[in-house]
DNA sequence: TTGTATGCGTTATCAG
DNA sequence: CTGATAACGCATACAA
């Protein structure tokens, strides 16, 4: 029925293990039997199993994607879909493809990681997000498994290949701006304490306020789930304050949306009444009211090293641990400006 | 080094079959033994290969997703992960993986999708999208490969399993509302010609007019791209027309945000000036401003639906064709408003 | 430069 | 109920 090596071999008069030398292109065969075996595969039809092709070279050219658990609302994040694109490049650049692993929870997703590694299914994992005291990481470590993380490990940062931006930096920089731009009172809106770069940017955000001999105040710094649920509280929160803030740092763009639309519902205009900045510069960013300022952390890019560099610590296993940090780039839009009179 | 079925077998005294069997728990092995056998599993922390059954089963418990090209800004749709999120579910279900096949332009796209075939990588595919005159349609059709397609197929329809919404019903209906509302001048805002699904919601959009008795005219139809660039034009267009529309109807959500930014920068208030519906019900209607009326289409659920019952098809050949009508649902929010004095 | 033989780790087909 | 043994389709060490 399908069409093998076997046949190609046959009619080409050659043996099967020479068929099998053309399609790595081995350079000890001639020139004009490959050409034989190429015409014979071509009239046959012929392509490779893929399949049978890993059992027999122990390597399946897939690397196996680890996602937050799909029932988290983060998961909606346009983050996504662009970091995908980067992996998917990156992976196709050197001929692998990309393997899913699905869980709605935690547990499905911990168990589909050790279905993946166990089963022998991928040759390596890019985890697409980096949270405190994950098993997954604990025991990829302890298998010695390939993979990276896109973001900065929670631990043993040394012995885990990350591609990550300087979060701690871009923030203090960003915050900076808005210091510049007059802003005393500047709160940061951030999201999931779990995730590593929460803490980074929140680390970056009080350095530009102590460097800047502000004071830090723990009622500026809020840290809300997402979006419309606590997000919005946060804001009221801030806003109802003896000396609320005139700027906010918020950690992420879709927060940041949810963060105008309140901010809106509550009369404030930005940004003649309040500064908002934000991270990651998706798509929305332009098409929000008024347009973001937001920091281009280049998610492209994260996908895209991330795959590169974990196909190469595959292929070579000698490689060492790398950390790859992408540059970021403040994008001023206008949602931000100088403040009018203290 | 790696632990074979072989290395259970001899620890638990029985042939590698009897391990095989023990495996997919085949009903003529008596307890005893099988109990025997997961002993020695668990002693030596077997696990399957999922390459080697594969081979050996001719089935890979795959099936593989084709989106956009990458390269394209529908990429970044939220639609995207939801939907993914639907087939994630409906495949782990039934114990299925997802591969991706990845390509940033059409070509790409298109010999990606022949790989995973030709390869047997994947046991069926599902087509994420549905266009006019696609070629991977008529290829895997050729090939008589199992798929189905979200969305209505342009060809074939009795031969192609596919998940749809009503969506030429779910148009007329919501056009009918705002033409409740009062509104006589309802514009279409269309986005790429080349998706079936564009069509059907402007024939919708077509009937519901004519039903009522309004006139149908060319000028109250646009077809933007997308967000920025071009939906932007259309807006400034339709406004400056000689009888401006008083509501339009948007194909999607996104496309929506880009129209009511456009609005609000032409000094246009929604919904007292301008009403707006749109499609998709993604988590950022909620949060735009106003919150956008959307159909919900249930993306969930497509994605759901077509996962399981491509599996039904991969694994009983002889299943009819299907053709599954995802409800779906207005939700009405505070874009749209009665027209004050026509 | 090419062919032969064997193995990759399972499942499936026979027997018994 | 269980055990040999032959596929599955390809890669590779070893021969020639």
């Amino acid at each position: 029925m399908t069409v093998t090596i076997k046949d190609v071999a046959k009619l080409a008069n050659v043996a099967p293990s020479t068929v099998s030398r053309v399609i790595a292109d081995n350079p000890r065969i001639s020139e004009k039997t490959k050409e034989r075996v190429r015409e014979a595969m071509d009239k046959l039809g012929y392509h490779p199993n893929f399949i049978a092709r890993s059992l027999a070279s122990k390597s399946t050219q897939t690397i196996g994607l680890v996602m937050p658990s799909s029932a988290n609302k983060v998961f909606q994040n346009p983050f996504f879909p662009e970091v995908i694109r980067g992996l998917s490049k990156g992976a196709h650049d050197k001929k692998y493809s990309l393997h899913m692993s699905t869980g709605e929870t935690e547990e499905e997703l911990y168990e589909g990681v050790i279905e993946m590694v166990q089963s022998r299914r991928v040759d390596g994992i890019v985890l697409l997000y980096s949270r405190f005291e994950d098993r997954i990481v604990t025991y990829l470590l302890e298998k010695k498994f390939p993979f990276v993380v896109i973001g900065k490990p929670y631990k043993h940062i040394e012995e885990i290949t990350h591609v990550d931006n300087d979060n701690y930096r871009a923030t203090k920089e960003v915050t900076e701006y808005l210091i510049e731009l007059g802003h005393e009172r500047i709160a940061f809106v951030g999201g999931n304490l779990n995730y590593v770069v929460t803490i980074d940017r929140l680390l970056g955000y009080e350095k530009a306020i102590r460097n800047a001999g502000l004071p830090y105040k723990d009622e500026y710094i809020s840290h809300e789930e997402f979006l419309k649920e606590g997000g919005q509280e946060a804001i009221t929160d801030l806003l109802s304050l003896d000396e609320p803030p005139t700027a906010l740092v918020v950690a992420d763009d879709l927060m940041a949306l949810g963060v105008l639309n309140k901010l809106d519902e509550m009369g404030k205009v930005v940004p003649d009444d309040i500064s908002v900045v934000s991270f990651n510069n998706v798509l929305l960013t332009e098409i929000s009211k008024p347009p973001l300022t937001s920091v281009d952390i280049n998610i492209f890019n994260l996908g895209h090293e991330a795959a590169k560099n974990l196909i190469e610590g595959i292929e070579k296993p000698k490689e060492p641990i790398k950390r790859i940090i992408i540059p970021y780039e403040i994008i001023k839009r206008a949602s931000c400006k100088k403040i009018a009179n203290p």
